[in-house]
DNA sequence: ACTCGAATACTCTGAGTCGAGTAATCACGC
DNA sequence: GCGTGATTACTCGACTCAGAGTATTCGAGT
């Protein structure tokens, strides 16, 4: 059995556009970017034309045709195969249907915050909060802009999303900066006197629970 | 100037440790669990090694001592350099005091969701909220669990963060099926009517507003 | 006519990522 | 005293990814 590798959501873009109609890759970019589809899914041609390789080893689209215009690069036409139309929907229903781990980069900023005295972490909080406020604006302009020009709003519920989580986000900045600064957190004041007599050691030790360890063995171990 | 690439916050975890004490990487990717920081780092022994190289190349850390034991395999000790020591503040500045652009991968689903039935959809949705259900409490038995352990609550607000991001995307995946069933979003009913007519093309074409150009620009332009 | 930037359409390279694989030692029971 | 599974400690290679680079054509202005 050939383990399908469904990490990369830009394939699942690839299969999905070439639902509709047969094209060559540079267009499938254009017409993913003409939908905005690109602030939900990393775009880039690097990744474009390697993972459109991929799909052909793994039989779910297949070369049409190259045509050439005067003596501009050829142009290579895919279409889906009906293993692949049966992928998208497959891959579609698992990321619509289970909840994905997934690593930002902010929360590993938080798990090693240790580091910095709690003043300057504060004072970093509140900038960034101020930055998430700008992105809810953009996100919230970005979706009124385009209904208002005519397109239904449940093409742009990814947008809703996005907005959702950055408020949530913000928030939560805001909150534990305010928590920080009032030591309101159990440890903040040691954290806070270690930092003021010249510390360098940044994180204590943490043991490890019974119930932690039972209530990890449901994830998969990445490290075996 | 050689531009340093922080996209990989092990690396950022491996500087963190060694900043404590030189150690070997095994001996690091076992500290790091044990603080549990592997919930909010990715860590592979592959990805460690390989990063644990790059920071040597890059001179941020380097290699202290190699030891035996027996016919074990040989361990490399590393320490951090000065040029590390300040890499460390300097990028955890940076992801405390900027929020960067991430690409969920229900995103993409929610983008691309077109090509399912909106019938469909609700039900996926659905069981997605409850294995979201599912995940905010095994968050909040793991700090319960930690934090009676007698670790100070100041060293996982990290899990804190990742259940306030959970605890909102469950409140919007339930709204959002509730809002498709009852077809309270506008373009709803069309997406049904087709699907119901057997249709293949997923996803209507949209024109690029003025207003969101220019709210685009700000974005770093991944396709140039 | 001419130029200059934007758009078209890929290609190339080096770096990163991941998981499986290897191989020895230790702890424990029987 | 001997299997057996966990732990220690890394290695390997196939795959993926990002983004700069290349080469041509089109269109708007001067």
């Amino acid at each position: 059995m050939p383990r399908r590798q469904r990490s990369n959501p830009l394939a699942l873009a690839v299969l999905a556009v070439l639902s509709e109609r047969p094209m060559h890759p540079y267009e499938m970019a254009a017409t993913m970017r003409s939908r905005g589809h690109d602030e939900s899914i990393r775009l880039n041609y690097g990744s474009l034309y390697s993972t459109v390789d991929g799909l052909t080893r793994r039989g779910l689209i297949a070369p049409l045709e190259t045509e050439r215009e005067g003596r501009r690069p050829e142009r290579t036409v895919y279409e889906v195969t009906d293993d692949g139309r049966a992928e998208v929907t497959d891959w579609l229903a698992e990321l619509l249907g289970t909840s994905t781990k997934e690593y930002p980069q902010f929360e590993a900023g938080l798990a090693l915050m240790g580091v910095l005295p709690p003043d300057r972490v504060v004072a970093l909080l509140r900038e960034r909060a101020d930055a998430l406020d700008l992105e809810s604006l953009r996100l919230e302009s970005i979706v009124t802009a385009t209904t208002d020009n005519g397109v239904p709003p449940v093409f742009l519920v990814e947008m809703d999303y996005e907005r959702a989580l950055v408020d949530a986000d913000l928030a939560f900045t805001r909150r534990l900066a305010d928590d920080l600064e009032r030591s309101a957190i159990g440890g903040v004041a040691e954290w806070r006197s270690f930092h003021e007599s010249g510390g360098v050691v940044p994180v204590s030790e943490r043991e490890t629970s019974p119930e932690e360890a039972a209530a990890s063995e449901t994830a998969e171990g990445a490290v075996p």
